[in-house]
DNA sequence: CCCGGCGTTAATGCAC
DNA sequence: GTGCATTAACGCCGGG
């Protein structure tokens, strides 16, 4: 039995064990396992989706003449603080002239 | 000049070049190559939203009692074609013995 | 059987089947299997012990101040060929002015 | 300058500032930052090295027969404890009844 | 059209 | 226990 049973079940004494109360109860947990299994499984799917999307416009945007690696950059430089940019450019520069 | 530029730009020694309409141009490029990076953005942004719902639903399935590993187990193997995983299985069984 | 035995006793035939024989067969083959699982198993372990001498590599910089995040940023810069890191940053900055 | 040339500095007011001294320290943390890099440089070579060592010997157990994948998730089985192994498949299999 | 390599992203382990 | 660093998995991309 899945652990999470028990605390569902902690108080099924007081009730003569039916055939029929048992069942509910298992389906019940097992509904509820299903229920996380599929939402998860189905967001999943969504998010696959996107990725393709997300493809097709760079794939899109080749076909248009523009590099997808530089896009890429472009992008990753975007979403980052503009502050943490600078502040690691500018520490990157003092470590580069440091090593030579 | 953009790459995708040269085409767009093909047609318009007709037109005398002026300073504006090359701003012109200039902005529809623009705008073409920002319209991608946005989109890409926007769908790049609803992904990780998917990304953390489901790891929601994970955290919420294991106050519940459930183990995530097992389930990430399960959904995976959900996942694939049966007769693939009973081929694997199969063969595992066989490489298993093998080796000792 | 294992798919690779089958080259091994094509020739077989010729042969009187015998116990002895069959199993000299499969300890040749499940060796070869063993062998091969075994030698990845300690590169795997020797990949590991080096990961682990990067860190303490790390951690030591770090006592002595140095930034173990601008220490990657280096590394990683310098691990690149130096035209490909100019060209890449050339057409960022023009993609940059782009979207603006 | 390196934060990490603060300590070393703390105690040079008691010296007269000479041009050749600042060198001196100057290229001393240097080189205790390059000789940081540099280690670990070639030890990332070297764990790269033992990836594509790896890698070839996948490809000759590929050619003689075996499948890397199904060599993987045995390497991956033996890598761990065999009672979590166990407890896993049992887990596995639970769920796998209760959602059907 | 398949396959190996690469880059990105999630998952585990660790250190604070 | 929370965040971070490493490692493994996944998906994408270019070449044969």
């Amino acid at each position: 039995m899945l652990q999470s049973d028990i605390e569902d079940d902690e108080h099924l004494g007081q009730y003569p064990e039916t055939k029929e109360r048992k069942a509910k109860a298992e389906n019940f947990n097992n509904d509820r396992l299903r229920s996380y299994i599929e939402r998860i499984e189905r967001l999943k799917a969504e998010k696959k989706n996107l990725g393709s999307d997300i493809t097709d416009i760079f794939t899109e945007a080749k076909s248009s003449g523009y590099d997808p690696k530089v896009m890429r950059a472009l992008i990753k430089e975007r979403e980052q603080e503009p502050a943490a940019v600078e502040e690691l450019e500018t520490m990157l520069d003092l470590y580069r002239r440091a090593v030579g």
